[in-house]
DNA sequence: ATTCGCATTGAACAAGTGTTTAGCGTATGA
DNA sequence: TCATACGCTAAACACTTGTTCAATGCGAAT
């Protein structure tokens, strides 16, 4: 997908050394020179290119997100989830920068990791209503808020990777890198989940209703002194 | 529990002030000096008394991280974590600080970041071993995973608060905070997906058994040129 | 009362930061 | 052929950074 060599314009490499620096370092800590220094370029020319940091933040914001999230909300057909997964998981190291990238824009407050966010929220979204058409996916009252927590839940594999490498033992290539051998490992365990519950029975679901109804009631009362 | 009032030695009012600090910029952002100032005292003295920006930051975790991890692993009884989140709810104002500093132990690479880490899965690992023996949980082959999945799905609100924040409409008393309304709003739909599932029937997790065991065997032969 | 120790400050330092500027070379179009 | 524009660099600038240091004040111990 990327080509991988120098023929690309000097502007290009910068950008490209710079989504790797970002993502690998964050904004604040990656530096004009560091990144310069990476592009084998002077720091003068990053700045001629990007008129500023932030520009350059910019130019790799629209690059790495807007791209990303295009993409995903085209191929929003459900079974398409699927053979993203298997695509990364086939050659996972042509992903790696855009996913560090990514990582860094959810956590940093900016409006590509929010752009971001809500691409996935959306695709979900879409998901959640063929599956039920389908008969896949079981019916929920509030979509809405299924999609933003399977989105949720999704992205935390981004946003924790490291330490879920960590926690089972599963060798990262990278810091903050997420091994296929580790998406393996979550799958079943996950889908499990998903599709036998993990509880045992509605005890639990039950009594949160209960203790939120009473809530939602004490609050009425608790705006008064 | 914290008190609130300056009748704090300095070096804990410095270090307070950095915790809340760093939890709002990230530890490369804040700077000495604006610690300082925060704290109504010259650069100087924050040197003095930490030896350096990485001993402040040390101190920081030990005291929010360190601390919180112990906590959780004390409380272990699988009770008190519906214990912690009412408390949590009563009064939210009180940890948003120590969230916020969590949330960037965990981002940035930090031991403290990995204890939490840890402890939160051990936790999980724990309530479910109970759960299974008293029949509310369903029974898992690789409790392990689970326990990381369940911790991953949990602290992801944590991560992406914000996200989750905006993109329901919930709006948050600051940047990354987690107002108690947000928690209200997941809660039935997470524990509908934990206890009724999210698929309606086992295709997709036959489908990725299946699919598993075909990609170990193909790993089995990739190896080999 | 004097001395000692420590909290505290203000100013300074050295290194690193993003950015500016003047100038160099080279290709392109007139 | 010349001029113009542009990619590009080296040096410098202004500022911020973490940190040091000498000096001050103050409370407690002798």
């Amino acid at each position: 997908m990327r080509s991988t060599a120098d023929d690309l314009t000097t502007r290009a490499r910068i950008r490209d050394a710079a989504i790797g620096l970002f993502g690998r370092e964050g904004f604040s800590r990656a530096t004009v020179r560091a990144v310069a220094s990476l592009a084998g370029v002077s720091p003068g020319l990053v700045i001629h290119h990007f008129g500023s940091k932030a520009g350059l933040r910019e130019a790799c914001d629209q690059h790495v997100l807007a791209q990303t999230a295009t993409q995903g909300r085209e191929k929003a057909d459900p079974g398409s989830t699927g053979r993203l997964i298997q695509d990364y998981l086939n050659n996972p190291d042509q992903y790696t920068e855009e996913i560090a990238y990514i990582r860094r824009s959810l956590g940093d407050e900016s409006d590509a990791g929010d752009a971001f966010f809500d691409a996935v929220v959306k695709q979900c979204q879409d998901i959640i209503h063929t599956g039920i058409e389908a008969g896949t996916i079981r019916k929920f009252d509030d979509i809405r808020s299924v999609a933003v927590v399977i989105a949720s839940n999704s992205l935390a594999v981004l946003m924790l990777g490291r330490h879920l490498s960590r926690s089972l033992g599963v060798p990262a290539p990278e810091p903050n890198g997420i091994a296929p051998d580790l998406l393996r490992q979550l799958t079943l365990p996950l889908l499990e989940i998903y599709t036998h519950g993990f509880y045992s029975d509605p005890r639990f679901l039950n009594a949160a209703r209960e203790a939120l109804e009473e809530n939602n009631a004490n609050n009425g009362r608790e705006h008064a002194p």
